[in-house]
DNA sequence: CAGAGAATTGTTACCGGTAACATCCATCGA
DNA sequence: TCGATGGATGTTACCGGTAACAATTCTCTG
């Protein structure tokens, strides 16, 4: 609270060498003498000498610093991601500056320009469905783009402007749909997030493509809440089975993410049903939890945290591609949650 | 990517004043003629004019960003302090840059110094007992503390040197063991995290008091990872199983944290133990899974938001108090992972 | 051994604000 | 009417680096 921290002037005189020689010193330039390299590093080091953050980002107009903007941290599959990222980061002498999205009301304008005037390197943001439609969060990010690279991790979208990192669903959720085939389930119906989902792309073709491939029949349609979260997952679980009929109700189902997998497994065991002789479940983003869950959750692996560091790798790179996507596989872990051999159940 | 944003003397040509007045209006100071803070205002709404961050905390001397140093994200645990404590830092126009500890290996002092360079109005540290007794860390928080005020949620400990925050175990760890008594519980064990947490103060202390008070039984020593996480929960457990006589094997157990009961829950699972006819467990953070578990997980809660929240008005306060300690009550969250009524199980 | 060219090192002008201090002007009481 | 008083505004010196450019010193060749 008290100290103060010796400035490169204070080692500039000490070494008797200017402070621009310092700066080439501590920045490892080339054009240095080893004789004088070894004469600063010396006064350096005694000193515990490190170069203001703040005047270096000043002075050389960026700073090593990324912007990440997320839903919340409170959701562990973001969670996981930003400490992949900053340990990516981090390794390269990056560090991570946190914007949460705020989860009602618009996103305070001068929040967006608090994050250009810091001058990052870049901005990571990452969110799902209900986040990237956001006009307010397509506004703020196409600012951003104005001053830094953007790299997400989102679901595509058209004219989004910077690289966007998703997964090719369609084998996984093929070989999910697959998967619960073998083990003699006829209905099986997507759950959670599904409003969206449904019209919006790969998830849902993937679906019926594979259901209709294997002539399985389409549950019918019933509300939903179609949110993300384990209480979200809770709700449509129970609205499903209140609203179809014994006969239209599934025995599996494929759900928008490992959160709406907890909730809704709670739901089916408070019904009375056994997991997973009487309901399968499987998740997806391949959650720590789904090894915990009872029974076991498989679960769709989405890569997240490769798809992190890759994105501060993208955005470190000197060759940011401006609009490309990069996409990568999904893989279906096999656990406990829909049974574990053919011909358990009574087919 | 290629536009540059406006300075303060764009404005104050504009606004035909000096920089200084510019800088007045911003701030808010009161010495402005209302006609003259009204002109520059004009000026700076149109250019959508926000001063830059950087400079700022150049010029100032501070910046409005809190440093956050924590063990991982990837511990929703601390995903939930971190989530809560930006939301009140954004509140009050802070914000947050993080710092995850490296889980192997020392701190790096460059990464140190450069926290301190960042000028920082104050560093928020949260970790467990294998953190905070890390003799790199010790020396990392004495060496921050230096230069900017510190609050941490952490274990107790002598000459931190800064506000710690913690939880009053006692209450509620008596209340554990009472829940677990008048369920008919004798044998109740201490699971996880517990080398050092049988020797490190009031948790043990309130269990083995009122284990006697109660007249109960202690469960003998047996070897244990006394990790934190699930993956340890699961190895203590089954080391609790294996390496005690049947006789001697509890049937309840109080765990270090949630996780480590998650991991313990499974491997009782696994060893064929019904949850909770055979074996009780009681949490501690009382996480947001704890909800979602089978069955749903009892829990000790510790007010873990309202610490952070807390915590992150401490730093702002002007009137830090450099080596109180905040205590918080904790409560028993009582679910279903010890039975729901007395009489259920023989005793 | 002189001169060219490369390697080192120093100078200096920012970067974009902040804050102490100086200045100016209007109001007010003697 | 004049100086005192105080609010409004301008001036200027940093904050602590970076980077372009200038200057100086080597090194090597003809």
């Amino acid at each position: 609270m008290e100290e103060r921290k010796a400035t490169i002037y204070d080692i500039a005189r000490e070494a008797g060498v200017s402070a621009a020689t310092v700066t080439r010193v501590m920045n490892g330039s080339p054009n240095v003498r080893p004789a004088t390299r070894e004469k600063v590093q010396r006064v350096i080091d005694a000193h515990g000498y490190a170069p203001s953050t703040v005047a270096r980002d000043l002075g050389s107009g960026s700073s090593k610093t990324i912007g990440i903007i997320l839903p919340s941290l409170r959701n562990p599959y973001y969670a996981a991601l930003v400490s992949a990222a900053d340990d990516e980061a981090r390794q390269r002498g990056y560090s991570l500056w946190l914007y949460q999205l705020p989860r009602e009301g618009e996103i305070d304008s001068a929040v967006v320009e608090n994050l250009i005037s810091r001058r990052l390197s870049g901005a990571f943001f990452m969110g799902g469905f209900y986040d990237v439609d956001r006009p307010d969060l397509r506004e703020m990010l196409s600012r951003i783009g104005k001053y830094m690279p953007i790299v997400a991790i989102c679901p595509p979208r058209e004219n989004l402007g910077f690289v966007c990192m998703f997964n090719d669903l369609n084998s996984a959720i093929r070989q999910a749909v697959r998967h619960l085939h073998l083990l003699g389930h006829q209905r099986i119906a997507m759950l959670g997030g599904a409003a969206r989902l449904l019209d919006s792309g790969q998830r849902a073709v993937a679906f019926v493509d594979e259901l209709r491939y294997l002539r399985l029949p389409e549950v019918p349609e019933f509300e939903r809440v179609g949110g993300g979260s384990a209480a979200d997952g809770e709700q449509d679980a129970y609205r499903m089975m209140t609203q179809l009929r014994p006969e239209e109700r599934p025995t599996a189902v494929l759900c928008y993410n490992d959160l709406v997998a907890l909730g809704a497994m709670k739901q089916f065991r408070q019904m009375g049903l056994r997991l997973p002789e009487d309901m399968a479940v499987i998740g997806c983003d391949n959650q720590f939890f789904c090894d915990y869950t009872a029974p076991p959750l498989t679960s769709i692996d989405m890569q997240a945290e490769e798809h992190a560091r890759s994105a501060i790798r993208e955005l470190l790179s000197t060759t940011v591609n401006h609009s490309a996507a990069i996409v990568r596989s999904s893989t279906l872990v096999v656990r406990e949650s829909c049974g574990v051999k053919l011909g358990w159940r009574k087919l």
